[in-house]
DNA sequence: CTGTGTGAAGGCTTTCACAGCC
DNA sequence: GGCTGTGAAAGCCTTCACACAG
Protein backbone atom coordinates (compact mmCIF):
# COMPACT_ATOMS: atom_id res chain seq x y z
CA UNK A 1 0.00 0.00 0.00
CA UNK A 2 1.58 3.37 -1.05
CA UNK A 3 -0.60 4.87 1.69
CA UNK A 4 2.41 5.56 3.93
CA UNK A 5 4.24 8.09 1.77
CA UNK A 6 1.37 10.49 1.20
CA UNK A 7 2.46 13.25 3.81
CA UNK A 8 0.30 13.94 6.64
CA UNK A 9 -0.60 17.80 5.12
CA UNK A 10 -1.30 16.17 1.53
CA UNK A 11 -4.11 13.81 2.99
CA UNK A 12 -5.79 16.91 4.63
CA UNK A 13 -5.33 19.10 1.53
CA UNK A 14 -6.43 15.60 -1.02
CA UNK A 15 -10.14 16.36 1.27
CA UNK A 16 -10.48 19.70 0.63
CA UNK A 17 -10.02 18.87 -2.91
CA UNK A 18 -12.35 15.97 -2.99
CA UNK A 19 -15.34 18.28 -1.68
CA UNK A 20 -14.22 20.50 -4.14
CA UNK A 21 -14.61 18.36 -6.72
CA UNK A 22 -17.96 17.08 -5.38
CA UNK A 23 -19.68 20.59 -6.21
CA UNK A 24 -17.99 21.13 -9.20
CA UNK A 25 -19.43 17.83 -10.90
CA UNK A 26 -23.09 18.71 -9.00
CA UNK A 27 -22.53 22.34 -10.91
CA UNK A 28 -21.65 19.59 -14.15
CA UNK A 29 -18.38 20.97 -14.57
CA UNK A 30 -16.60 18.65 -16.19
CA UNK A 31 -12.72 20.17 -16.43
CA UNK A 32 -10.76 21.88 -14.24
CA UNK A 33 -7.39 22.87 -14.47
CA UNK A 34 -4.96 23.33 -11.30
CA UNK A 35 -5.13 26.75 -11.02
CA UNK A 36 -8.71 26.45 -10.47
CA UNK A 37 -8.86 23.94 -8.36
CA UNK A 38 -5.73 25.63 -6.22
CA UNK A 39 -7.56 29.21 -6.09
CA UNK A 40 -10.55 27.60 -4.59
CA UNK A 41 -8.78 25.26 -1.95
CA UNK A 42 -6.80 28.29 -0.82
CA UNK A 43 -3.00 26.69 -2.21
CA UNK A 44 -0.77 27.63 -4.47
CA UNK A 45 -1.43 25.35 -8.25
CA UNK A 46 2.11 23.53 -7.81
CA UNK A 47 1.25 22.47 -4.95
CA UNK A 48 -1.56 21.01 -5.65
CA UNK A 49 0.07 19.13 -8.79
CA UNK A 50 2.44 17.83 -6.23
CA UNK A 51 0.13 16.59 -4.08
CA UNK A 52 -1.81 14.85 -6.66
CA UNK A 53 1.44 13.23 -7.94
CA UNK A 54 1.89 11.19 -4.92
CA UNK A 55 -0.43 8.75 -6.13
CA UNK A 56 -0.36 8.85 -10.10
CA UNK A 57 -1.17 11.36 -12.55
CA UNK A 58 -4.69 12.41 -14.01
CA UNK A 59 -4.23 15.85 -15.74
CA UNK A 60 -4.20 16.50 -19.66
CA UNK A 61 -1.43 18.30 -20.18
CA UNK A 62 -2.80 21.39 -21.83
CA UNK A 63 -6.32 21.14 -20.65
CA UNK A 64 -6.63 20.61 -17.13
CA UNK A 65 -8.21 17.66 -14.95
CA UNK A 66 -11.56 15.67 -15.67
CA UNK A 67 -13.50 16.46 -12.71
CA UNK A 68 -15.29 13.06 -12.48
CA UNK A 69 -11.94 10.94 -12.75
CA UNK A 70 -10.25 12.78 -10.41
CA UNK A 71 -12.99 12.46 -8.00
CA UNK A 72 -13.12 8.69 -8.44
CA UNK A 73 -9.30 8.90 -7.80
CA UNK A 74 -9.44 10.52 -4.72
CA UNK A 75 -12.42 8.74 -3.57
CA UNK A 76 -10.12 5.72 -4.14
CA UNK A 77 -7.15 7.01 -1.89
CA UNK A 78 -9.69 8.01 1.09
CA UNK A 79 -11.88 5.34 0.78
CA UNK A 80 -11.16 3.77 3.96
CA UNK A 81 -11.21 7.19 5.30
CA UNK A 82 -14.97 7.59 4.91
CA UNK A 83 -18.60 6.05 6.12
CA UNK A 84 -16.79 4.66 9.28
CA UNK A 85 -18.96 4.40 12.60
CA UNK A 86 -18.12 7.24 15.33
CA UNK A 87 -18.91 7.32 18.87
CA UNK A 88 -19.40 10.41 20.62
CA UNK A 89 -17.76 10.63 24.39
CA UNK A 90 -18.92 13.36 26.86
CA UNK A 91 -23.04 14.72 25.48
CA UNK A 92 -22.16 18.08 27.55
CA UNK A 93 -23.06 21.37 25.57
CA UNK A 94 -20.78 20.98 22.64
CA UNK A 95 -21.18 17.29 22.66
CA UNK A 96 -24.65 17.08 22.82
CA UNK A 97 -24.42 19.99 20.32
CA UNK A 98 -22.50 17.81 17.68
CA UNK A 99 -24.81 14.90 18.14
CA UNK A 100 -27.65 17.74 16.51
CA UNK A 101 -24.65 18.59 14.34
CA UNK A 102 -25.82 17.60 10.49
CA UNK A 103 -22.75 18.22 9.00
CA UNK A 104 -21.04 14.55 10.00
CA UNK A 105 -23.64 12.59 8.49
CA UNK A 106 -23.79 14.76 5.39
CA UNK A 107 -19.97 13.60 4.76
CA UNK A 108 -20.63 10.03 5.22
CA UNK A 109 -19.98 10.04 8.95
CA UNK A 110 -22.79 8.19 11.42
CA UNK A 111 -22.53 9.42 15.24
CA UNK A 112 -23.89 5.70 16.12
CA UNK A 113 -23.90 6.08 20.00
CA UNK A 114 -23.11 8.89 22.43
CA UNK A 115 -22.07 8.39 26.22
CA UNK A 116 -22.21 10.03 28.85
CA UNK A 117 -21.95 9.97 33.09
CA UNK A 118 -25.69 11.64 33.10
CA UNK A 119 -27.26 9.76 30.14
CA UNK A 120 -30.22 10.84 31.05
CA UNK A 121 -28.93 14.90 32.00
CA UNK A 122 -27.91 14.82 28.15
CA UNK A 123 -29.81 17.67 26.08
CA UNK A 124 -30.80 15.69 23.23
CA UNK A 125 -34.36 16.15 22.08
CA UNK A 126 -33.67 16.82 18.55
CA UNK A 127 -31.56 13.70 18.09
CA UNK A 128 -32.00 10.18 17.27
CA UNK A 129 -28.46 8.91 18.42
CA UNK A 130 -28.87 7.40 21.98
CA UNK A 131 -27.14 8.00 24.86
CA UNK A 132 -25.58 5.49 26.93
CA UNK A 133 -24.17 5.86 30.46
CA UNK A 134 -20.50 5.83 30.10
CA UNK A 135 -19.87 2.22 31.68
CA UNK A 136 -21.37 0.94 28.60
CA UNK A 137 -18.95 2.42 26.69
CA UNK A 138 -15.89 -0.15 26.35
CA UNK A 139 -18.27 -3.05 25.91
CA UNK A 140 -19.90 -1.47 23.05
CA UNK A 141 -16.59 -0.06 21.49
CA UNK A 142 -15.37 -3.78 21.48
CA UNK A 143 -18.54 -5.21 20.18
CA UNK A 144 -18.89 -3.16 17.15
CA UNK A 145 -15.47 -3.14 16.15
CA UNK A 146 -15.59 0.99 16.60
CA UNK A 147 -12.41 2.37 15.59
CA UNK A 148 -13.29 6.29 15.54
CA UNK A 149 -14.27 8.21 18.76
CA UNK A 150 -15.14 12.19 19.03
CA UNK A 151 -14.05 13.18 22.64
CA UNK A 152 -16.01 16.05 24.46
CA UNK A 153 -15.57 15.84 28.01
CA UNK A 154 -14.54 18.32 30.23
CA UNK A 155 -10.85 18.44 30.59
CA UNK A 156 -10.48 16.71 34.06
CA UNK A 157 -11.96 13.31 32.69
CA UNK A 158 -10.48 13.38 29.28
CA UNK A 159 -7.06 11.42 30.30
CA UNK A 160 -8.99 8.56 32.27
CA UNK A 161 -11.77 8.37 29.53
CA UNK A 162 -9.13 8.35 26.44
CA UNK A 163 -7.44 5.45 28.60
CA UNK A 164 -10.59 3.38 28.73
CA UNK A 165 -11.06 4.54 24.62
CA UNK A 166 -7.67 2.71 24.16
CA UNK A 167 -7.62 -0.53 26.01
CA UNK A 168 -10.96 -0.87 24.75
CA UNK A 169 -9.17 -0.93 20.92
CA UNK A 170 -10.14 2.73 19.24
CA UNK A 171 -7.35 3.63 16.62
CA UNK A 172 -8.55 7.09 16.54
CA UNK A 173 -9.90 10.27 18.58
CA UNK A 174 -11.01 13.68 17.63
CA UNK A 175 -10.35 15.40 20.51
CA UNK A 176 -12.24 18.92 21.69
CA UNK A 177 -11.34 18.56 25.41
CA UNK A 178 -8.68 21.33 26.39
CA UNK A 179 -5.81 19.03 27.47
CA UNK A 180 -2.72 17.05 25.14
CA UNK A 181 -4.01 13.12 25.32
CA UNK A 182 -1.30 11.25 26.01
CA UNK A 183 -1.71 8.05 23.96
CA UNK A 184 0.08 4.86 22.26
CA UNK A 185 1.49 6.11 19.33
CA UNK A 186 -0.30 3.86 16.91
CA UNK A 187 -3.69 5.89 18.48
CA UNK A 188 -4.38 9.33 16.33
CA UNK A 189 -5.18 12.01 17.61
CA UNK A 190 -6.38 14.95 16.42
CA UNK A 191 -6.97 18.32 18.53
CA UNK A 192 -9.49 20.74 17.86
CA UNK A 193 -9.75 23.21 20.43
CA UNK A 194 -12.09 26.10 19.84
CA UNK A 195 -10.70 28.44 22.30
CA UNK A 196 -6.99 28.44 20.81
CA UNK A 197 -8.34 29.16 17.56
CA UNK A 198 -9.66 32.31 18.12
CA UNK A 199 -7.02 33.20 20.67
CA UNK A 200 -4.65 32.25 17.53
CA UNK A 201 -6.28 34.32 15.30
CA UNK A 202 -6.57 37.23 17.53
CA UNK A 203 -2.88 37.61 18.00
CA UNK A 204 -2.79 38.33 14.17
CA UNK A 205 -5.38 41.07 14.52
CA UNK A 206 -3.64 44.82 14.32
CA UNK B 1 7.53 44.52 17.96
CA UNK B 2 8.84 41.55 17.94
CA UNK B 3 5.21 39.83 17.28
CA UNK B 4 5.76 39.21 13.47
CA UNK B 5 8.82 37.27 13.98
CA UNK B 6 7.45 34.42 16.10
CA UNK B 7 6.33 31.20 14.16
CA UNK B 8 2.41 30.89 13.32
CA UNK B 9 3.32 26.96 14.62
CA UNK B 10 4.91 28.91 17.48
CA UNK B 11 1.99 31.05 18.19
CA UNK B 12 -0.08 28.11 18.43
CA UNK B 13 2.23 25.95 20.92
CA UNK B 14 2.32 29.38 23.48
CA UNK B 15 -1.60 29.01 23.60
CA UNK B 16 -0.87 25.58 24.82
CA UNK B 17 2.11 26.58 27.73
CA UNK B 18 -0.45 29.07 28.62
CA UNK B 19 -3.44 27.17 29.03
CA UNK B 20 -0.74 24.26 30.91
CA UNK B 21 1.01 26.63 32.82
CA UNK B 22 -2.51 27.91 34.20
CA UNK B 23 -3.43 24.58 35.24
CA UNK B 24 -0.11 24.63 37.40
CA UNK B 25 -0.70 27.31 38.80
CA UNK B 26 -3.95 26.40 40.38
CA UNK B 27 -2.39 23.20 41.08
CA UNK B 28 0.48 25.52 43.23
CA UNK B 29 3.13 24.48 41.25
CA UNK B 30 5.88 26.69 41.31
CA UNK B 31 8.11 25.36 39.24
CA UNK B 32 8.40 22.77 36.03
CA UNK B 33 11.02 21.64 34.52
CA UNK B 34 10.78 21.88 29.58
CA UNK B 35 10.50 18.11 30.11
CA UNK B 36 7.16 17.91 31.93
CA UNK B 37 5.85 21.15 30.40
CA UNK B 38 6.38 20.13 27.05
CA UNK B 39 5.22 16.67 28.11
CA UNK B 40 1.92 17.96 28.84
CA UNK B 41 1.68 19.77 25.79
CA UNK B 42 2.85 16.72 23.46
CA UNK B 43 5.79 18.13 22.03
CA UNK B 44 9.62 17.64 22.38
CA UNK B 45 11.64 19.43 25.37
CA UNK B 46 13.84 21.12 22.90
CA UNK B 47 11.08 22.28 20.78
CA UNK B 48 9.31 23.58 23.73
CA UNK B 49 12.69 25.74 24.71
CA UNK B 50 13.60 26.98 21.30
CA UNK B 51 9.67 28.56 21.11
CA UNK B 52 10.74 30.40 24.10
CA UNK B 53 13.82 31.48 22.86
CA UNK B 54 11.64 33.86 20.19
CA UNK B 55 11.09 36.12 23.17
CA UNK B 56 13.75 35.85 25.61
CA UNK B 57 14.88 33.64 28.31
CA UNK B 58 12.79 32.97 31.40
CA UNK B 59 14.68 29.79 32.72
CA UNK B 60 16.81 28.43 35.82
CA UNK B 61 19.40 25.76 34.42
CA UNK B 62 19.59 22.81 36.46
CA UNK B 63 16.36 23.86 37.87
CA UNK B 64 13.41 24.73 35.32
CA UNK B 65 11.00 27.38 35.25
CA UNK B 66 9.00 29.73 37.61
CA UNK B 67 5.06 29.22 36.66
CA UNK B 68 3.93 32.57 37.52
CA UNK B 69 7.26 34.44 35.81
CA UNK B 70 6.65 31.63 32.85
CA UNK B 71 2.64 32.53 33.15
CA UNK B 72 2.97 36.01 32.80
CA UNK B 73 5.39 36.32 30.10
CA UNK B 74 3.16 34.23 27.85
CA UNK B 75 0.31 36.32 28.68
CA UNK B 76 2.42 39.68 27.78
CA UNK B 77 2.97 38.16 24.54
CA UNK B 78 -0.39 36.41 23.82
CA UNK B 79 -1.95 40.11 25.50
CA UNK B 80 -3.79 41.42 22.71
CA UNK B 81 -4.86 38.08 21.64
CA UNK B 82 -7.31 37.75 24.55
CA UNK B 83 -11.11 39.40 25.96
CA UNK B 84 -11.49 40.47 22.15
CA UNK B 85 -14.83 40.91 21.33
CA UNK B 86 -16.16 38.71 18.89
CA UNK B 87 -19.94 37.47 16.74
CA UNK B 88 -21.05 34.91 15.37
CA UNK B 89 -22.87 34.74 12.36
CA UNK B 90 -24.89 32.08 11.00
CA UNK B 91 -27.00 30.71 13.98
CA UNK B 92 -28.26 27.03 12.73
CA UNK B 93 -27.04 24.34 14.28
CA UNK B 94 -23.77 24.23 14.58
CA UNK B 95 -23.79 28.11 15.80
CA UNK B 96 -26.51 28.01 18.22
CA UNK B 97 -24.22 25.44 19.75
CA UNK B 98 -21.31 27.11 19.61
CA UNK B 99 -23.57 29.92 21.54
CA UNK B 100 -24.24 27.93 24.45
CA UNK B 101 -21.22 26.59 24.18
CA UNK B 102 -19.52 28.32 27.40
CA UNK B 103 -15.81 27.00 26.87
CA UNK B 104 -15.02 30.53 25.05
CA UNK B 105 -16.75 32.62 27.58
CA UNK B 106 -13.92 30.56 29.57
CA UNK B 107 -10.75 31.12 28.36
CA UNK B 108 -11.91 34.87 27.92
CA UNK B 109 -14.04 35.63 24.66
CA UNK B 110 -17.07 37.19 24.62
CA UNK B 111 -19.32 36.20 21.75
CA UNK B 112 -21.43 39.86 22.15
CA UNK B 113 -24.04 38.97 19.72
CA UNK B 114 -25.39 36.54 16.73
CA UNK B 115 -26.67 37.68 13.25
CA UNK B 116 -28.98 34.89 11.61
CA UNK B 117 -31.33 35.26 8.55
CA UNK B 118 -34.06 33.87 10.34
CA UNK B 119 -32.92 34.83 14.37
CA UNK B 120 -36.49 33.74 15.58
CA UNK B 121 -35.77 30.46 14.53
CA UNK B 122 -32.78 30.34 16.26
CA UNK B 123 -32.57 27.31 18.63
CA UNK B 124 -31.02 30.10 21.33
CA UNK B 125 -33.71 29.26 24.49
CA UNK B 126 -30.85 28.87 26.83
CA UNK B 127 -28.39 31.86 26.09
CA UNK B 128 -28.56 35.22 27.03
CA UNK B 129 -26.74 36.40 23.71
CA UNK B 130 -28.98 38.40 21.54
CA UNK B 131 -29.47 36.77 17.82
CA UNK B 132 -30.21 39.67 15.14
CA UNK B 133 -31.49 39.76 11.53
CA UNK B 134 -28.46 39.46 9.28
CA UNK B 135 -28.99 42.46 7.75
CA UNK B 136 -27.64 44.63 10.85
CA UNK B 137 -24.37 42.67 10.64
CA UNK B 138 -22.54 45.22 9.06
CA UNK B 139 -23.66 48.13 11.11
CA UNK B 140 -22.74 46.14 14.37
CA UNK B 141 -19.35 45.40 13.37
CA UNK B 142 -18.62 49.15 12.06
CA UNK B 143 -20.36 50.60 15.71
CA UNK B 144 -18.24 48.45 17.82
CA UNK B 145 -15.42 47.98 16.06
CA UNK B 146 -15.83 44.16 16.01
CA UNK B 147 -12.36 42.48 14.80
CA UNK B 148 -13.31 38.73 15.05
CA UNK B 149 -16.16 37.05 13.90
CA UNK B 150 -17.15 33.59 13.80
CA UNK B 151 -18.41 32.37 10.77
CA UNK B 152 -21.10 29.41 10.73
CA UNK B 153 -23.22 29.36 7.99
CA UNK B 154 -24.06 27.13 4.61
CA UNK B 155 -21.28 26.95 2.15
CA UNK B 156 -23.40 28.51 -0.58
CA UNK B 157 -23.62 32.05 1.43
CA UNK B 158 -20.22 31.39 3.24
CA UNK B 159 -18.60 33.60 0.57
CA UNK B 160 -21.05 36.88 0.50
CA UNK B 161 -21.08 36.78 4.28
CA UNK B 162 -17.04 36.84 4.37
CA UNK B 163 -17.28 39.60 2.00
CA UNK B 164 -19.93 41.77 3.75
CA UNK B 165 -17.42 40.91 6.99
CA UNK B 166 -14.50 42.18 5.21
CA UNK B 167 -16.25 45.37 3.77
CA UNK B 168 -16.96 46.25 7.23
CA UNK B 169 -13.63 45.81 9.06
CA UNK B 170 -13.36 42.39 10.34
CA UNK B 171 -10.14 41.89 10.70
CA UNK B 172 -10.26 37.51 11.60
CA UNK B 173 -12.33 34.90 10.89
CA UNK B 174 -12.90 31.34 12.18
CA UNK B 175 -14.63 29.50 9.85
CA UNK B 176 -16.51 26.14 10.48
CA UNK B 177 -17.90 26.25 6.63
CA UNK B 178 -17.37 23.53 4.26
CA UNK B 179 -15.42 26.07 1.76
CA UNK B 180 -12.41 28.14 1.59
CA UNK B 181 -12.47 31.85 1.96
CA UNK B 182 -11.30 34.06 -1.06
CA UNK B 183 -10.01 37.39 1.23
CA UNK B 184 -7.51 39.98 0.73
CA UNK B 185 -4.15 39.07 2.31
CA UNK B 186 -4.47 41.26 5.74
CA UNK B 187 -7.70 39.25 6.72
CA UNK B 188 -6.73 36.08 8.94
CA UNK B 189 -8.54 33.05 8.74
CA UNK B 190 -8.73 29.95 10.57
CA UNK B 191 -10.59 26.49 8.93
CA UNK B 192 -12.41 24.09 11.72
CA UNK B 193 -13.55 21.76 9.54
CA UNK B 194 -14.94 18.48 11.55
CA UNK B 195 -15.79 16.42 8.58
CA UNK B 196 -12.42 16.62 7.44
CA UNK B 197 -10.81 16.18 10.78
CA UNK B 198 -12.57 12.63 10.72
CA UNK B 199 -11.85 12.27 7.29
CA UNK B 200 -8.29 13.19 8.05
CA UNK B 201 -8.11 10.52 11.28
CA UNK B 202 -10.08 7.86 9.58
CA UNK B 203 -7.05 7.64 6.79
CA UNK B 204 -4.27 6.65 9.63
CA UNK B 205 -6.77 3.74 10.95
CA UNK B 206 -5.28 0.33 9.95
C1' DC C 1 24.88 16.67 38.10
C1' DT C 2 20.62 18.65 36.45
C1' DG C 3 18.37 21.16 33.15
C1' DT C 4 18.34 25.48 30.09
C1' DG C 5 19.97 28.07 25.81
C1' DT C 6 21.35 27.82 21.13
C1' DG C 7 24.16 27.33 16.74
C1' DA C 8 24.25 23.78 13.51
C1' DA C 9 22.31 19.89 11.23
C1' DG C 10 18.59 17.54 9.57
C1' DG C 11 14.05 16.77 7.67
C1' DC C 12 9.95 17.96 5.77
C1' DT C 13 7.11 21.03 2.64
C1' DT C 14 6.63 24.35 -0.50
C1' DT C 15 7.99 26.75 -4.45
C1' DC C 16 10.59 27.36 -8.62
C1' DA C 17 11.88 26.51 -13.23
C1' DC C 18 11.32 24.32 -17.00
C1' DA C 19 10.68 20.03 -19.80
C1' DG C 20 6.99 17.63 -21.99
C1' DC C 21 2.52 16.90 -23.99
C1' DC C 22 -2.05 18.32 -25.98
C1' DG D 1 -0.25 28.73 -26.38
C1' DG D 2 -1.89 26.48 -22.38
C1' DC D 3 -1.32 23.58 -18.69
C1' DT D 4 0.55 19.44 -16.38
C1' DG D 5 4.55 16.78 -14.25
C1' DT D 6 8.71 16.90 -11.71
C1' DG D 7 13.71 17.26 -10.29
C1' DA D 8 16.10 20.76 -7.95
C1' DA D 9 16.27 24.70 -4.87
C1' DA D 10 14.58 27.19 -1.19
C1' DG D 11 12.35 27.87 3.02
C1' DC D 12 10.66 26.65 7.29
C1' DC D 13 10.53 24.04 11.35
C1' DT D 14 12.26 20.51 14.30
C1' DT D 15 15.84 18.03 16.44
C1' DC D 16 20.54 17.35 17.85
C1' DA D 17 24.63 18.13 20.38
C1' DC D 18 26.75 20.39 23.51
C1' DA D 19 28.20 24.66 25.97
C1' DC D 20 27.00 26.78 30.07
C1' DA D 21 24.75 28.14 34.44
C1' DG D 22 22.99 26.94 39.03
Amino acid sequence: MTKLVIPRKTVYRLSLYFRILERLHQNRIETVSSDALAKAAGVKPTQLRKDLTYFGQFGTRGLGYNVDALHSQLTNVLRTARFQPVILVGAGNLGSALLRYDGFAKEGFEIVAAFDVHPEGAKNAHSKIPVYPIDRMSGFVRENGIKLAILTVPAAAAQSVANELVEAGIQAILNFSAIILQVPEQVVVNNVNLAIELENLSYFIT
